[in-house]
RNA sequence: GCGCCCGUAGCUCAGUGGAUAGAGCGCUGCCCUCCGGAGGCAGAGGUCAGAGGUUCGAAUCCUCUCGGGCGCGCCA
């Protein structure tokens, strides 16, 4: 339990002890934003003025009094229309270093998530091609996702889902035959519609060596299935390794040719159908888009429009065959029969509406149990030299994953993808990322873990006989924490655990990116004041035990960061 | 026309219903010549797009308006 949530109980009791009868449960404890507000405060007084039936301040005085009573307080004021504003002896904050550097890694996880079963789908790229920067910052959301909820105690799956059923696995099979016949010495042109990447020729290649001449003189029919099948798990294999520059690693991989194979196409349609929500009809056409081949038909309509989609949708064409959107529906009846309860897909902006007909089928096939959460992430302008650069596919011109990794490193990728909101457009410039300055958020985090590091390294030589790894800093004696821009270091780092706890729960890793900021910053002056004045330095070669007591300080910060960069996926620098 | 998203400092953006709305860049003025330089401090700069509503309290929740983005097919 942290700090945050003790003190909340220990209010929610107090308040309780005045009349049982109140309900307790909107009481908060948070962080004031202006410091001079106290250390943390409490709304109690003011969402129980009315079931007291008296006015807020009066009611503050009396819970006031009685937070008075907590041993470690120093002092309670009210404030503004009926704020409860404590302070605390610095050693309730003190407490928080030992207990950071004895749970090291694990400081900061939590048991909220209580075992839920979560499955994140993302990066879902058709097997077609190489990961580029399109992906990027979906991936590395999704993956930061998974971590996240993790730290915070859900059981996650991460969960990647292709298409290999639809026309795009055939034009890819064909080109592959292409780059075979190219690798059996022919000289070949890639026609219009087909795939010119160069990738492809290692596929041909890989065929050509398993395989020989089989397939020269056989005509399409024969080998279509089979090359594609070759060609597909060649292009899995490239995703896998291009995920793996970044870290990303998914559990599942699910394709849709298996669920179509299985037959739960059929029984999702059942489903609704026993529901009576599939029904005959005809859909009026589109308003405000032009439509010249429009032609009414009574077409095969699942009633989405009962659960928040603008209008009823199409699961059977006219010829009846399924529509597009018949495997994604079978696909999340699939998730659900796994038993996820919550489902999180990170889609681009681009699919937005989309959710609309998702979501109404999660509803139903969970029976409202489960709960679909789109995360919607933005595009990605990629800058060069300060110039926009225009990817494009059909000029060929695309910047692919690995580059990116091999110019900047995994560690600044992963970070700059979460220094936005994920709806937030986000600039990726290829020399701001490497940039070691104060605007690169990369580098200012980075860097202030690396300074830790750096005065470890230096403590051990400056100070005979110091013991510096975390088991004795643990033991140190932290009354000599006095500084004021201590104590407030300790409390940025007390809030770590909320942080984790609260970006969980809404899904948003960015915000890890936002505290690891905060934190460095707090590093950063702490730092320089040990340059305006030599008493605030982290070593005192004359006072051992001072010193041990800053570099325990220091290392739980550093612990603290590693944990949130670890969420983020990064590995903290020991040096620059 | 309909749906979803966005609108916060000059720029790029943070901000789980709380007090005087924050950060970086840019601007102004300082400090730091080394525990490791790439940092730090301070100042100027805001009708939180606008109008209603809910609430003790709204940038945040609801409704409407304006502006921008993305979509809206028996394509995938």
């Amino acid at each position: 339990m942290n700090l945050f949530e003790q003190m909340t109980d220990f209010v929610r009791a107090q308040v309780a002890a005045i009349n049982p009868a109140w309900p307790l449960d909107r009481i908060t404890v948070e962080t004031p934003k202006d410091p001079t507000h106290g250390e943390m405060a409490t709304n109690a007084a003011m969402v129980l003025a009315k079931e007291a039936g008296m006015p807020p301040r009066q009611l503050a005085e009396q819970i006031a009094e009685k937070l008075r009573a907590h041993p470690q307080v120093a002092e309670v004021t009210l404030a503004g229309p009926g704020f409860i504003n404590i302070k605390f002896k610095p050693e309730f904050w003190r407490t928080l270093v030992p207990d950071i550097l004895r749970a090291g890694a694990t400081f900061g996880t939590s048991d909220i998530g209580q075992g839920e079963k979560v499955n994140v789908e993302f990066v879902s790229a058709n097997p077609t091609g190489p990961m580029h920067a399109g992906h990027v910052r979906g991936a590395v959301i999704g993956d930061a996702v998974v971590r996240l909820l993790r730290a915070a105690g859900y059981d996650v799956t991460a969960e990647y889902y292709f298409n290999d059923a639809g026309a795009q696995v055939d034009v890819l099979a064909r080109t592959a035959y292409l780059r075979y016949r190219e690798a059996l010495g022919e000289t070949v042109e890639i026609p219009e519609g087909f795939y010119p990447g160069e990738y492809l020729k290692d596929v041909g290649a890989a065929l050509a060596a398993r395989d020989g001449k089989k397939w020269l003189d056989k005509n399409e029919t024969e080998w279509l299935v089979p090359i594609r099948t070759f060609a597909v798990d060649e292009m899995m294999k490239m995703i896998r390794e291009d995920l793996a520059l970044i870290g990303i690693r998914h559990d599942v991989f699910t394709n849709e040719r298996e669920l179509v194979e299985g037959g739960l196409l059929e029984t999702a349609f059942k489903i609704l159908d026993d529901k009576g929500l599939i029904y005959v009809g005809m859909l009026p056409p589109p308003k405000g888009k032009e439509m010249d081949d429009w032609e009414p038909a009574e077409l095969t309509l699942f009633r989405s429009s009962q659960f928040g989609d603008n209008s009823d949708r199409p699961l059977k064409k006219r010829d009846g065959s399924w529509t597009y959107a018949m495997p994604d529906i079978a696909y999340h009846l699939d998730k659900i029969q796994r038993g996820f309860t919550t489902l999180i897909n990170v889609w681009g902006t681009d699919h937005m509406a989309y959710q609309d007909r998702i979501k109404p089928a999660v509803t139903v096939f969970s029976d409202g149990k489960a709960r679909l959460d789109v995360i919607f992430n933005n595009m990605v302008k990629v800058f060069k030299n300060g110039e926009p650069v225009k990817l494009s596919k059909r000029s060929g011109n695309i910047i692919t994953l690995r580059e990116m990794v091999e110019q900047v490193g995994a560690g600044a990728v992963r970070f700059m993808m979460l220094t936005r909101d994920p709806k937030s457009p986000l600039d990726f410039d290829f020399a701001k990322v490497v940039e070691q300055s104060k605007d690169n958020p990369v580098f200012y985090v980075q860097y202030a873990h690396a300074r830790i590091c750096s005065v470890m390294r230096h403590a051990a030589e400056a100070v005979a006989d110091l013991k510096t790894d975390d088991a004795a800093l643990a033991q140190a004696d932290l009354a000599h924490l006095d500084a004021p821009a201590e104590i407030a270091m300790i409390r940025k780092l007390s809030e770590w655990p909320r942080i984790v706890a609260a970006a969980a729960q809404v899904h948003e890793p960015h915000r890890i990116a936002f505290y690891l900021q905060d934190l460095a910053a707090e590093l950063h002056a702490l730092w320089t004041a040990g340059k305006d004045d030599a008493q605030l330095r982290f070593i005192l070669p004359d006072q051992p035990e001072k010193t041990r007591a800053r570099l325990a300080l220091l290392r739980a910060s550093a612990l603290v960061i590693a944990a949130g960069l670890g969420i983020i996926g990064v590995e903290p620098a020991q040096q620059m």
